[in-house]
DNA sequence: CCTTGCGTACTTGTATGGTAGTGTTCACGG
DNA sequence: CCGTGAACACTACCATACAAGTACGCAAGG
């Protein structure tokens, strides 16, 4: 570990890059969900103190990623179907908001940018290397945004995308699923080159839908990394919450 | 000030409180854009320490409403043209997608609730009490987000909307207002209530879209809230833009 | 008069104590 | 053997102390 080595030769602040640091490794499930998390340790393993610990920690569970419970403890979050479906929602309607942008400005330089992207993708098929494969869809997702004029659409949707990565993370590599991404990117960027917004949104739409198809076999495999939900007591206890305020108005 | 009095009473942690104070002042201009912030000062006159009041101002950058320059010092953020643009493309891609949830799962309760707001919010006409009007607007928008069971686009929304909520601050009551934000509210619910997604989100498409009506009046008379940027008539690209797409869709 | 250089008074970043509250464990009584 | 309780170890939270760095003012020299 070890951080404060290099210490401006890496990254900004030592907060910053323990934040870095715990988020990938919450992200990769080097940390699995349900890890306890202390202050000290942390701070001893990085070999710095524990006031950057604390605020990186703050950080994550802004977004998520941890659980800090008062005179207790932290824990590394587990998955959560709610937290899923929320991730989802805002990945979705970002992204899809900005690649209509996107549809509408693209250049034929930015078009060629995002096919040399994909391809790119699909020469990662041969050597199955899928952590590559995952840092060029990163690469091509943020383009997307970009080039509409909407970094902001891929950072937000970045931060709020913890539990979507750690679940595509576990994904087994299944068969055939390197050059189903890449066809279905493909498909955005042709809605992208004929400038067609609608159609753009539609088939992002598609694609970013088709994360969470494995999610029950990872449910089945790892229970201990997913939350028992109170599913129907939450929601019934949140509806029951706006009724009564609705009715107090 | 005196935060430590009513600690566990108000709110949560001294952090969460310091966080809320200093955000709620910000939003409503009592801390004009550019006022230098120290940590010390706020410290003292909240009657904490530093660490709380540092953990919240870090919170408060991530919502972009203060900027932390090391071994400088603290600034409110001016209000800057991208931030504007990046924030009313956040709220209105996450508010617009959950309405579309709404409309196709809103109740006749539901519905009768989102009218009973906005009745109230006609009724704020007569006192011409804009505080409250901002009041039930918040709950307008949150209860359309909240029944398509998207409370976290209204959570997201909210955080990322700091500097819309300081220019809604800003600007001067113009004549019929709130008879037209009520109009277009109107226009949202009827739409919810025809059960029409595709309506829905075109009818809050439009009201979002003009928050930024007055912008250009604003800018000239508190010109030292603005960063001057590198194009001066970036209000005018931006009405223009806005117009744009109105026609495109 | 203008420029230059140093000292001082600030700033944020990090490190380290002290405090209140939690879960756990182990001894003791039934 | 089992239930109960009190001491203990641990946590996050907050307060304080130290370190690194910047801006500003004032004095000295050109």
């Amino acid at each position: 570990m070890e951080i404060k080595r290099s210490a401006r030769a890496t990254g900004g602040s030592t907060r910053r890059q323990v934040y870095e640091v715990l988020r990938a490794s919450i992200e990769t499930v080097e940390f699995p969900p349900g890890l306890r998390l202390s202050e000290n340790d942390l701070a001893e393993r990085f070999g710095v103190s524990r006031t950057p610990v604390r605020e990186a920690l703050l950080g994550l569970r802004d977004d998520r990623l941890v659980e800090i419970v008062p005179q207790l403890g932290t824990f590394v979050a587990r998955i959560t179907h709610s937290a899923l479906e929320d991730a989802q929602f805002i990945r979705t309607s970002l992204e899809c908001a900005a690649v209509g942008d996107a549809a509408a400005d693209a250049s034929d330089d930015d078009i060629a940018a995002l096919r040399a992207i994909v391809a790119r993708q699909a020469q990662t098929r041969d050597s199955a290397d899928l952590a590559h494969f995952y840092v060029l869809d990163d690469e091509f997702h943020a383009s997307l945004c970009t080039i509409g004029g909407r970094a902001v659409a891929w950072s937000i949707s970045q931060r709020a995308s913890g539990h979507l990565n750690r679940v595509r993370r576990l994904s087994l590599p299944v068969h055939d699923y390197i050059a189903e991404m890449v066809s279905q990117h493909t498909a955005v960027v042709d809605a992208v080159a004929a400038h067609d917004p609608v159609a753009a949104h539609a088939r992002l739409r598609d694609h970013l839908g088709a994360v969470l198809v494995g999610l029950g076999e990872i449910a089945q495999e790892h229970p201990d990394y997913f939350e028992e939900e109170a599913d129907r007591a939450w929601a019934l206890s949140l509806s029951a919450r706006l009724e009564h305020r609705a009715v107090r108005r």
